[in-house]
DNA sequence: CGCAAAATGCTACACTGTTGCATTAGCATT
DNA sequence: AATGCTAATGCAACAGTGTAGCATTTTGCG
């Protein structure tokens, strides 16, 4: 949001810029987001936590996930299942399309991909957001599928 | 499924002809569900059965929600908090969008949106499924802000 | 350092849905 | 109408996800 010249690079940099204190669990959230690949469930980011040996309770980091999602540190999305999953980033993220891959379960954002086209709804109906969700198989499981076909399991 | 010439008009014979047996609780949740304008939650569901006075019980209404459902006689959808909604049919309902409108909390089918539109995914994607959802102001809600912003409350 | 506010870590709870299992009731058949 | 098989129910217990209240700790600042 600020216009300096030098932009905040490394998590504690990013959490103090938004005016929060630098904490063990938000230190150690964001960067797990940061490297990750795809979003991440609570449950998932309890894991890694746990494998990291950072000391770390449920509701801490409800808060802490809320917190970012807040700052627009991090970006909330709808699982498949009733769980919440985040990912780094969402400052700047442009409304866009979402995958989830009934494979490896993957959430995925497809930035790419805009849901703003233009559909005709009924007469009186006053859309603000628009939610797109693709379910399927992501690029990395159809990589592994094609391979398994063509290797003749 | 069959190719009879009476197709099953009432709710028994809708349940018979798909090989259920008739009881208490499809009967009235199925003519609940015929009889709403918008789909209903489990919480809906069983305040109306309430209200009706038809004893139920809560696992009894998940398990003929299921049920409904698998048999094509209802439609599941995703509300925006974590409960599922469920409306009548779903048997000849082609793939369309839903709408959830924030002021009334109902979600609504649009029977005239299909998801299918063209998205170009980027390489490797599959996708199978395609969820569209619009969140907003329904036509209801619409009517009734314009009438209040009219009358110059 | 010492302080105030922010953040944490408990415990307890609420909501949505599922599992297991003994009991009941629908319905086809006698 | 009575019988009997099995679908369906009702109950208790549990699982997953998230929230509320509140005393305690920690952070960052002056």
């Amino acid at each position: 949001m600020s216009a300096t010249l030098h932009p905040p690079r490394n998590s504690a940099e990013l959490i103090a810029a938004h005016g929060g204190r630098i904490t063990r669990t938000r230190l150690a959230v964001l960067e797990i987001l940061q490297s990750s690949g795809h979003s991440l469930s609570h449950d998932d980011l309890a894991a890694r936590l746990s494998a990291a040996a950072v000391p770390h309770d449920r509701v801490t980091l409800y808060r802490t996930l809320d917190w970012l999602v807040e700052q627009g540190l991090a970006h909330r999305i709808k699982g498949p299942d009733r769980a919440w999953r985040f990912n780094f980033g969402g400052e700047n993220a442009a409304p866009h399309a979402h995958f989830h891959c009934d494979r490896c379960g993957h959430v995925l954002c497809l930035e790419s991909v805009r849901p703003d086209e233009g559909f005709a709804l009924p007469e009186g109906y006053r859309p603000e957001r628009t939610e797109l969700v693709f379910h399927g198989t992501c690029a990395d499981c159809g990589r592994q599928v094609g391979r398994n076909e063509a290797g003749g399991s």
